[in-house]
DNA sequence: CTGGCTCGTCAACAGCTGTTGGCCTACGCT
DNA sequence: AGCGTAGGCCAACAGCTGTTGACGAGCCAG
C-alpha cells in the first residue's frame, strides 16, 4: 500500500519511523491521482482527504500548505538508463521505451505534465528534473558539448509532446497507438536529436 | 482594436453590427490573455472584467457563462496550407514553418493548450481542431489513408510538445531555439511521420 | 499508573469564485 | 422632443477554497 520506494520516486535518507507514516504514504498516493486527474487548481485539499479517509487539516500537518504537497508527491527520479551500456545506435529506441514504460507506469509524470501547464511550481520543478536527469545523460551521447542542452530540449518536446497528445489530452489516434509502434516512430526521431549532426541553416 | 477578423479566427456570418461590439472583442482579447497565462480556473472572470476595464457581469451578459467565454475566446482556424500546392517532399518543412509562425503571432493557441490539459471542455476543443482540420490535411499528403489518424497524432505530437516545452513550461534551451533552427530539426520529423512508409515492426 | 506526546476530528475563519437581479444612463429611432 | 431599449454599474447571493486553532482519544515511556 505504502508506496515511498516506489522506483520513480526519489530515495529518502532512513527517518525515524513514525506511527503516522501509512497514513502519509495515503495521503500522496491520493494527491498524485488528483493531481494526475485535476491539474493543481481543481485538485482541492479537500477531495484528497476525502480520497485518503483523513481530516482536511491533517495534510496541512503533515505537508505545510498545498504546494509542499505538491512538492512532496512529485519527487520523481526518472532512472534513466546510463547510455554507455548500450550501442549508440540504439539509444534512441532505449530512451523511447524507457519513456514509455514509465508514464505507464504510474500516474507521477501525468500528475507532474499535468500541474506545469498551470502552475509556477510545477513549471520549474519540471525544469529542474529536465536540466538535473536529462540533459545530463544526453551530454554522453552528444557528439558536441555546446549542443546538449538544445537536442535535449528537442528530445523533451517529442516525449512530452506525445505523453500529452495521449495522456492529457487524449487524442483517440494518440490512445489507440500500440506501444511498439509508438516506440518504431519516435526512435529514430529521439536518436537524430542526439546523435545526428546539426542540420541547421548557414550555421 | 477588434480582431474579429483575426485571421485566426473563424470568419463569422454578418451580425448586424451592434454598439457593444468594441466592448465585447476588448472582452474577447482579454479572456485570451488571461487563459494563456494563467489556465481555465485562474483566468477569474472578475480578472478578465478588470483587464478589460468593466464589470463583470458584462462577461455574463454578453457569453452566457465562464464555459461560453472561453469557447467564444479560442474559435480557431488553423489555415493549414493546401499540401497539394507545395512539392511533396517539402510539406514536412512548410507545416512546420506554418505552426511556428501560428503559434508567435498570437496567444490563441497558448490559450488552447493550457485550458485542454485542466478542462474538459478545452481538451474536446482540441479534439475537434485536430480531427477537422489536420486529419483532412494529413488525408491529402499520407500514403495509405487507413493510417492516417495515426501519422496525424505523431505530426501533432511533435509540434505541440515543441509549443508545450517553449512557450508554456519555458524550458530555457527550447525557449533560445532560433525559428530557423526549430524548422530545421523538426521538418525531417514531420516529413517522415506523414510521409515515410511504416517503420512498424512486424506489420 | 501516570504523564506527555502523537494522531486524528470538529468547527470556524476570511477570502475568493461564478452568477444573478435591480437600477441608472444615454443613445437612436420615430 | 419623447421614449424604448441596449449598455453599463453596483450590491449581493451561495458555495467553495486554503488554512487555523481548540479539543478529545490512545499509544508509549517513566
Amino acid at each position: 500500500m505504502t508506496d515511498t520506494d516506489s522506483p520513480t520516486q526519489h530515495a529518502q535518507p532512513p527517518q525515524p519511523a513514525r506511527r503516522s507514516d501509512a497514513t502519509r504514504a495515503t495521503i500522496l498516493t491520493a494527491a498524485r491521482e488528483r493531481f494526475a486527474a485535476d491539474g493543481y487548481e481543481r485538485a482541492t485539499i479537500r477531495a484528497i482527504a476525502r480520497d485518503a479517509k483523513i481530516d482536511p487539516s491533517m495534510v496541512m500537518r503533515y505537508y505545510g500548505n498545498k504546494e509542499g504537497l505538491f512538492a512532496a508527491a512529485v519527487d520523481i527520479d526518472l532512472r534513466l538508463p546510463v547510455p554507455e551500456k548500450v550501442p549508440k545506435e540504439e539509444v534512441g529506441r532505449i530512451f523511447v521505451e524507457h519513456f514509455v514504460a514509465l508514464w505507464e507506469k504510474n500516474e507521477v509524470l501525468t500528475a507532474l505534465l499535468r500541474v506545469g501547464v498551470t502552475n509556477a511550481a510545477g513549471a520549474e520543478r519540471m525544469q529542474g528534473i529536465f536540466k538535473e536527469q536529462l540533459v545530463p545523460v544526453a551530454l554522453r551521447v552528444c557528439p558536441d558539448p555546446e549542443q546538449v542542452p538544445a537536442r535535449a530540449a528537442l528530445v523533451a518536446s517529442q516525449m512530452l509532446g506525445m505523453a500529452l497528445t495521449r495522456y492529457v489530452l487524449r487524442l483517440p489516434p494518440a490512445v489507440d497507438l500500440p506501444r511498439e509502434e509508438i516506440v518504431a516512430w519516435l526512435a529514430p526521431t529521439v536518436q537524430r536529436y542526439l546523435t545526428a549532426p546539426h542540420p541547421g541553416p548557414a550555421h
